[in-house]
DNA sequence: ATCTTATTGGAAATCGGTTTCCTAAATTGA
DNA sequence: TCAATTTAGGAAACCGATTTCCAATAAGAT
């Protein structure tokens, strides 16, 4: 495709002038600034219709020393919730005129520094950090100078700057509240391997809704397994099943885990939801088609990368930083598996 | 954070005052250019590295007219293939120091061609135009200028510009293969909607291999679901089971059509891939993590990514428009369901 | 009718680089 | 030795906008 366009081409000299203006005028004129008749700027604007000119950005940029776009480095696109924090970060900033410059870090520090020095380079306003592991604190501060940053789904002990996180301890009680008002009696928890924090605050959202509704804390009735797969939730289910009195409901840390659950109830021929409901936590795409499709538990993904991008641009257009720790609500997606 | 970075303001008149020499030498010699001496590029080679320089590519674009910027837009941010290839195109360009600037247009023509102008009107060099849906043709070619465009993911009619695509009946012949050099000897296929083009092209690919083989290609081993979920795979499965005589392995045209499959065979007691191997399409994150990890034919995400990429970097630098069709070969992932 | 004060619009500077063009010095050739 | 050529480096134009500053005109006040 190199079909030639001439409205590339258009200058703002151009449309000034078609109407019979000089340059600094129809930047007024096209800019809704004072110190133009109403006649003229509507000379202008209908000039600039004419040749369908828009700004080079570019120019507005080295001129204006902002360039309307923000950077955003992730240490894993593929991971599968990237994207809808993406999603989020790119409609909330859209609406604002700016735009996205993408960047890859594989978690690697010296990348990231290099991507960083790329992007204030290209002027970028702002920047958001997306990631799952921890990065090295201190790096940024490093390298950027006044430009306001963000993490997305990681904490930060850098001053002034906030994050975006769940909330994984209110997420487990919405859960947990949920079968409750369901009327499960006996809730049992499948949770995590023990050394990730959101494993402990899904936990204890799980005991705090029991506890607040005046049931006890049974550590009889919490499974912990290893890793997060399918499989060591199908190892849980074993587990569960084998008790002197199965629990009418199980709640799980993740939708993998619980998918590996109802697999192992599936076999042994308990019904899911009749004889045990079972709730997952995530809401990953494939829970929805699972045989019996998974009520979850759904981690904000899209309203996380959203409201990331608004504190960014807040920072950026009022100079707000607080270093502030949102943790976004969780939100319940009710589905077969844990009845009506 | 709003730490003081004195590197962001350096230009490139404090380099040359540093090293004693004007502005335009001061260029010349970072650049690499002609008619500066050695001594004098030394000189100001050392006073930029001593202040830290580092061009503002803001000016750098508006002079060049380059922007060492690409814009993508895909038509689905939260889309499961789209981060791979996401990520192969960042990395294929990133090695050539361009950028990505990254656009979502949910699939709406209108919100399309307002990012492609606003990625126009910051002069960016390339487009990659990532999607599932049928993008409304002519479109682009509305809009863009001598801007090259690489459809990714997606065909494209218009002249002159490539298509990166997975090569899907080559795959589905790697997976029939597979499961024939195995020693299988009576292979089902298990297909997705009619209406899409890739289940013709899986079928074929199916129907090619047998036939090469010397095999003949029975239209009673060959089932079609609805859908793509995994609950018609289920009901696929459940008819498998019912034919008179039980296939020796499965060939599914979708990873989740494949977990269905191996859950109605699990269910009436079938073991996989012992009695029946199964053989599944595109590689689905989730389908290592199954019961009995899925063998699959893996569509190369990452490559179309890197080519896409590549073959845009090619276009801006050396004008290499040519209107082809690349399909990306796929390859096989081995796993416990086809047995060793 | 004259002086002041707003309005309106243009000339020129600016952002931070690159590139062209020109001059002075150094080198080469006859 | 002197003209012709190369080489090195600087002055200035340029990219395409915005913004400051200033001048001309119109409006208002006395």
């Amino acid at each position: 495709m190199t079909l030639r366009n001439p409205s590339t081409k258009v200058t703002i000299l151009d449309v000034a002038r078609l109407a019979g203006v000089s340059k600094s005028t129809a930047s007024k004129a096209l800019n809704n600034q004072n110190y133009v008749s109403e006649a003229t700027r509507q000379r202008v604007l209908d000039a600039a219709q004419k040749l369908n000119f828009s700004p080079n950005k570019v120019a507005q940029s080295l001129k204006q020393k902002r360039s309307y776009a923000i950077g955003l480095i992730t240490d894993d696109l593929e991971g599968l919730f990237t994207t809808s924090m993406l999603r989020g970060v790119d409609e909330a900033i859209i609406s604002h005129n700016f735009n996205v410059i993408l960047c890859n870090s594989f978690g690697d520090a010296t990348r990231e520094k290099a991507r960083l020095e790329m992007l204030l380079a290209r002027q970028i306003d702002g920047v958001i950090l997306l990631g799952y592991k921890v990065r090295e604190r201190g790096l940024p501060a490093l390298v950027l100078g006044d430009v306001p940053v963000v993490y997305l789904y990681q904490y930060t002990v850098l001053p002034g700057v906030p994050s975006v996180i769940p909330d994984d301890f209110g997420g487990a009680i919405i859960g947990t509240q949920h079968l409750l008002e369901l009327g499960r009696r006996r809730i049992a928890f499948v949770n995590g391997p023990p050394h990730y924090e959101v494993t402990h605050l899904r936990r204890d959202g799980y005991r705090h809704a029991l506890e607040t509704a005046g049931k006890p804390y049974d550590p009889n009735l919490v499974f912990t397994s290893r890793k997060w797969h399918q499989n060591f939730g199908y190892e849980a289910g074993k587990q569960l099943r084998e008790l002197a009195e199965l629990p009418d409901a199980v709640f799980c840390a993740s939708d993998s885990l619980a998918i590996g659950v109802m697999d192992a109830l599936h076999e042994s021929g308990h019904r899911v939801p009749d004889d045990i409901a079972v709730v997952g936590f995530d809401n990953r795409p494939y829970s929805a088609h699972q045989r019996r499709p998974l009520t979850t538990v759904a981690l904000p993904l899209k309203a996380m990368g959203v409201l990331a991008g608004e504190l960014l641009i807040d920072a950026i257009m009022n100079g707000t930083h607080e270093s502030v720790v949102h943790r976004v609500p969780c939100y319940l997606v009710r589905r077969e598996s844990s009845g009506t």
